[in-house]
DNA sequence: CTATTTATGGACCAATAGGTCCCAAACTGT
DNA sequence: ACAGTTTGGGACCTATTGGTCCATAAATAG
């Protein structure tokens, strides 16, 4: 049933091994021979299983917002609170930080901010990944307002959009350099933004 | 005592001009040939007078980040209030949505998202960048506290970190596509959060 | 008018980019 | 064992990259 010579590597461990380099470099500092190298493939390799590099550069824009989204929605599930769903997701942005060699940021966004006005199919797949993020960040929200945590009379819409854009100035901040020390006292801000009274606005 | 042929161009037009090119589409997607044909100079006039693309960039780097803070400390002298200077700073960062052909968001984040990780010298300059802008803040943030606009008991530096934060955030969904009547609310909850009482959390 | 200095256009260059192709190697089903 | 089928290494290709060099043009000081 199955002819030919057998693939001699795993597909899924050369996705996120692509995904890791264009994460790292961005897409067009990536260039094919870092991609080889990272995945550990001869260029016929990839070709014949990713198709080109931009073929390749799309899957694993697919590839990272999936799983990461998939984490995020089982923090989610285990979390009593939104309040500590939110408090571990800001606690895991930092990490990069203090985790020597990263400070990769976030693949959307680096994405967006270097291909979305170039490239349509790029932008398509980065406002697919931003909105199942948002997905995710919705559902956290409702359930910070049944929970009674979240009073504000701000639609949830809103509140998304703003840890969006919260959350993409802190990957910014961290790719310019910004220290923990810098940081933390931010997401105090946000943080108690989200879960302020809104009586204190009257 | 002036010997030689005099220049044919302007060189702070071509400066501006070559600013706005690296502005535009980054460095790395950047060619010679787009410089050259945004400049309007020929590739002899251009290394003589600049030197190489990487020092070229250093310059316009030095150049955005000049006129940009100038340009801000001119409208916060011209401000009665902190809170219609940043008022007004908002609005001018929505308005490259409405201004048809832009979304290019601020040089300084698309360069520290860009090279920061790569790049000493770019480092330095978005970190020496983003310290005078912080200035700019500073200055307004303080005025807003003895004009008791402020009444947080939030430091300066971290209030001054909220908004570089958050206006880096902006500025990345705007290049991911992000419509105006999304990213007002966002805009008025980042302004309730600077002006709001500090009762308001205790 | 001549010597000196600088600016400019374009030829030129080596390195590298992404991408194709071919052929030997490796495996499966019968 | 052998036909059928796919993989994989690497030679190869063309376009483009950033960058240098040189001859010529254009100006000025004396």
């Amino acid at each position: 049933m199955t002819y030919g010579r057998p693939k001699e590597f795993d597909v899924d461990h050369a996705l996120e091994a692509a995904t890791q380099q264009f994460w790292a470099a961005g897409y067009g500092a990536t260039t094919l021979q870092d991609l080889l190298k990272a995945m550990s493939l001869s260029k016929s390799s990839l070709y014949q299983t990713f198709g080109k590099k931009y073929d390749l550069f799309l899957r694993c824009l697919e590839h990272y917002q999936q799983s990461m989204t998939d984490k995020l929605k089982a923090q989610l599930a285990n979390s009593m609170t939104s309040k500590q769903f939110f408090s571990d997701f800001f606690e895991d942005v930092i990490s990069e930080v203090t985790v020597r060699g990263t400070r990769k940021g976030c693949l959307l966004v680096n994405t967006a901010n270097e291909l979305c006005q170039r490239d349509a199919g790029v932008a398509e797949a980065v406002s697919n990944g931003t909105s199942n993020l948002a997905k995710v960040f919705y559902q956290a929200i409702e359930m910070g307002k049944t929970n009674k945590e979240i009073t504000t009379t701000l639609s949830t819409e809103s509140l998304v959009d703003y840890i969006l854009t919260s959350v993409s100035g802190l990957r910014s901040m961290i790719k310019a350099g910004a220290e923990e020390s810098t940081l933390n006292p931010v997401i105090n801000i946000i943080m108690r933004t989200l879960y302020i009274s809104e009586e204190a606005y009257k």
